[in-house]
DNA sequence: ACAGAAATGAGGTGCGTACCTCAAAAACGC
DNA sequence: GCGTTTTTGAGGTACGCACCTCATTTCTGT
């Protein structure tokens, strides 16, 4: 058998009141006597049962995510990743509720945060641009004790507790040392393009994305980045002009998600498999382009891990627990047709299927 | 306040006892009964607590992995994640307890697996090439109620529960295209390695390779697989020669894991940064070549998500519960220099840092 | 309608921990 | 050595569920 909290307390000649004393750090123990109980501790491998102890607290943890009202795939698949997460959190005394915001309205944003800690929340995970409302609407949560948590897109110019998503600069990199080697050595230019140039994610990317051309391969020419503003309208104007009148173009990095009028016009002008094209977020739709030879290569995160490793962010950081550093991080994962992963289709989970391992 | 078991019979209608024969599956209940009770979870939104159901059920969870006794960097990582995670998983019930056996001894494993289930165990991981003697074992074991799941190397012809690890033909393809758009369309040789070409993730990742290069990069001559049996010794030799003696290779493929001649060989000769190297298993040595240059990709698998996954499989099968398929999957990563993961020392947990936050 | 079988109810116990109260003992300052 | 403060002990309750027993009710078939 484990030993518990009685075989502590026997083993270190206390009684139960004072390991317990110990354990949940309460005040009004001598050093000496902690001392003790921490030897016996170490002593018989003692570890905390957890589910007895949540079980004891009873306490119930509810966190607001914060997603733009962008009706990308990507967001939605986010939501739905984290909605997913959050179903199988809900034995573990977690409830996650999602909330959206008008994606270029930070007032009505932070007004939004503003109303959260009056309705009883413990943390926050938030997927928005920085701005200095925001900032200020972050302070206010932190200084209510809610954690605040950057999805997705880093604020680090406020005080949110923690990130959760890729280095942006180096998903940069990545894509141009993909790009440079799929092309070869032969000179040829490169088309660029992004919904927003000011968004923190894109300009990061574009940055680690001409560090690695400039620097390893000098026979490309990276073209100026064209801003679309998530139109699919004027990404198949701006992309069918730009390819009929410059033929040295053979290859396309599209540093944001959402590509299907990109596809669409690659598809249609013949080029699928003849053009390098690169982008991110491996969306239904970017899987299906990847299938179709109109898209090479994606740069990804995986959301499933991305919303289970919020869900555990946020609990951690309400608890005041550190993190598992390793755990947490996000990958930059590069998927090619070749290495796609099998689409398994999320079944609803019904309560008898659901476990709780902490791994 | 969520609701409990009492809501439920309330609800419903029906005593206590009478939702707990229904919830736990236990006979001696019409139809109807069942019925009205499902309903009434459906209405109130029930979702077991996990936590407490567990500590009621007072149930530990024994799990066996097995593994080769080989020194190789890979096995070794294989194992600290798995220690890793099954120290936090230990506060949610679990035990796991290594094993190693001697690599080419089958009939010493299949005696060590002959004795877990007399020994408590709930079920088995296992890392081992497929023999006859290991089909009767694993037979064995599954008759007497042990779950077996297949690491890393599938065992498809033996009855295992289920299979941990990438497909090695599509991380063998994978591999393929890499080097065939490294090395771009002029014509050049193509080194293979493997330890053994015995084995069942060799013979597939060789299939999977020849399979993408023979179909897209005809201008690509792939020769003879060259077998190492894991001696340092032979790789430095047969590459020392090869490379001598073909000027045309261009490209080397590692099949296997536990590169440190090869990279030594590739750095002596000159080479880092001129060849294409492609190879398998992110192990530190394999990481430090990334960095150099010595080599160019690198396929892999995150064995810690490997080792969690494990976890809850064990534990799924353990209780007769399903699988979310989606998470268990193994994905095959590609990592280059530019998006090489951070290290982070896995700092040993404190009881104290635990979760067990379902996610 | 009746015996026998099947279904259901009532109630209790225990899992390991958190958290509380009140009393008793020990350490402390002067 | 006194009073005061600090530390410790003893004991209880609650969390939500699993699992058990025994009595009682409700269905079967005939």
């Amino acid at each position: 058998m484990r030993p518990t909290v009685n075989d502590i307390a026997r083993e270190a000649g206390v009684s139960l009141a004072t390991v317990d004393r110990v354990l949940n750090a309460r005040p009004g123990v001598r050093d000496k006597t902690i001392r003790a109980v921490n030897d016996a501790i170490a002593k018989l491998g003692y570890v905390r049962d957890l589910s007895a102890a949540n079980l004891a607290r009873g306490r119930r943890y509810r966190m607001a995510v914060v997603l733009p009202d962008t009706e990308s795939q990507f967001v939605q698949s986010l939501a739905d990743a984290l909605t997913d997460a959050g179903s199988i959190a809900a034995s573990a005394r977690m409830d996650l509720r999602l909330h959206r915001f008008p994606a270029e309205d930070a007032h009505a944003l932070a007004a939004l945060l503003t109303t959260l800690p009056a309705r009883g929340y413990s943390g926050v995970a938030l997927m928005a641009p920085e701005t200095p409302v925001l900032r200020d609407a972050i302070r206010t949560l932190r200084a209510n004790g809610l954690p605040v948590v950057a999805l997705v897109s880093d604020l680090p110019n406020t005080r949110r507790d923690h990130f959760i998503g890729t280095d942006n600069r180096a998903a940069g990199r990545t894509a141009g040392v993909l790009m440079g080697r799929f092309l070869g050595p032969a000179p040829a230019q490169v088309l660029v393009l992004g919904q927003s140039l000011l968004a923190r994610d894109m300009i990061e990317r574009r940055r680690g994305f001409d560090e690695v051309i400039l620097r390893d391969f000098p026979t490309l020419e990276v073209l100026p980045s064209l801003e679309t503003h998530g139109s699919g309208q004027t990404l198949r104007q701006v992309v069918a002009e730009r390819l009929a009148n410059a033929p040295g173009v053979r290859g396309i990095y599209a540093m944001g998600d959402g590509h299907l009028a990109l596809t669409q016009v690659i598809e249609e002008m013949g080029l699928s498999g003849k053009l390098v094209v690169i982008c991110h977020e491996l969306t239904p739709h970017v899987r299906h382009a990847l299938e179709g030879g109109e898209v090479t290569a994606v740069i990804t995160q995986n959301l499933g891990h991305l919303a289970r490793s919020t869900l555990r962010v946020l609990r951690a950081k309400a608890d005041n627990l550190p993190l598992d550093a390793g755990q947490e991080q996000i990958r930059i994962e590069i998927v090619l047709r070749e290495n796609l992963p099998a689409l398994h289709d999320s079944a609803p989970l019904t309560a008898a299927e659901l476990t709780d391992t902490a791994a």
